[in-house]
DNA sequence: CAGTACGCCTGGATGC
DNA sequence: TGCATCCAGGCGTACT
């Protein structure tokens, strides 16, 4: 599942191969795929473009194309960007190619929850996704302070609001857990129920775990593969996320398993409090 | 603001 | 072996 640590990933590795590249074809395999601007058909608007640079906010990216087009891509679930250097026949759910000067570009995604939407440059930052995002947690402004100050209104349990993409961006169910875990705070905890040193913990863990999953280029736990197709590697360091049933790696206690705002949840009973 | 439910989807796991 | 059912879950929207 692409999360902050995961749509970075991809940003660096496609940044690395495209820029210097131009769209030259553009082939829909399945419609439902992509959306259009106020008029502005998908494919023929970015056929023959440059590409100029790649954002990223939150589990958003944002490739922005020459002429004042992007296109924001977001791979909710299962949804892959591969570059590949030589003309490759699309895959089974290979929804769109890109075909550049050099190489070619195909988003796939089994689900079908992932898109690709046309916008202008210039608005990307205002299309209402993208608009009501919180703080980048890696970022300056992402402080112990600000969190807190986000948190203190919020009576819902922590661990839905770390999921919850307006409070802070980026942070999915994976890296939830990890962070919750880390900084050893219960998930069940009211989000305005924690006190200044486990905010400051949580806001540490937070940055740890987001940090460590870019330094191991993601989680492969099911289907994500960067930009060039290759797994990710912090699966190997996942301390309970998938885990449920089995000993904690700090204190040897079953790990829990659980459901908080309709998402499985794993925690160490023992360790978390 | 909280919470819940639904729709979007397919494949792998599980149950019989 | 084959078929039915469950589960994974990000996010937008609707409704209470």
């Amino acid at each position: 599942m692409p999360e902050l640590p995961e749509v970075e990933t991809i940003r660096r590795g496609l940044s690395e191969r495209i820029l210097q590249t131009r769209i030259e074809k553009v082939i829909i395999r399945w419609p439902g795929a992509v959306e259009d601007w106020e008029g502005h058909p998908f494919t023929e608007t970015i056929t023959g473009l440059g590409f100029e640079s790649i954002e990223r906010r939150g589990k958003y990216l944002l490739i922005n194309l020459e002429g004042g087009w992007s296109i924001i891509a977001h791979m909710r679930m299962t949804g892959r960007l591969i570059y590949h250097s030589q003309e490759r026949e699309p895959e089974k759910h290979t929804h769109v190619v890109l075909k550049l000067s050099q190489g070619e570009v195909h988003f796939s995604d089994t689900r079908k929850f992932g898109r690709l939407q046309l916008v202008k440059t210039g608005e990307r930052m205002n299309v209402p996704s993208i608009a009501k995002l919180g703080p980048e947690p890696l970022s300056e402004e992402f402080t112990p302070e600000e969190l807190a100050k986000r948190l203190k209104p919020r009576k819902i349990n922590i661990k839905a609001a770390l999921l919850d993409q307006t409070l802070v961006a980026g942070i999915g169910n994976i890296y939830a857990d990890e962070a919750l875990f880390r900084a050893r705070i219960l998930p069940e905890r009211p989000a305005n129920s924690l006190k200044k040193e486990e905010v400051e913990k949580l806001h540490e863990a937070i940055q740890e775990v987001l940090a460590e999953g870019i330094a191991a280029k993601g989680t492969s736990f099911r289907d994500y593969q960067d930009a060039t197709g290759e797994k990710g590697s912090f699966q190997k360091q996942l301390k309970v996320y998938s885990r449920g049933g089995e000993p904690c790696t700090c204190c040897n206690e079953t790990l829990e398993r659980i459901k908080l705002g309709g998402r499985t949840t794993v925690y160490c009973s023992k360790c978390q409090k």
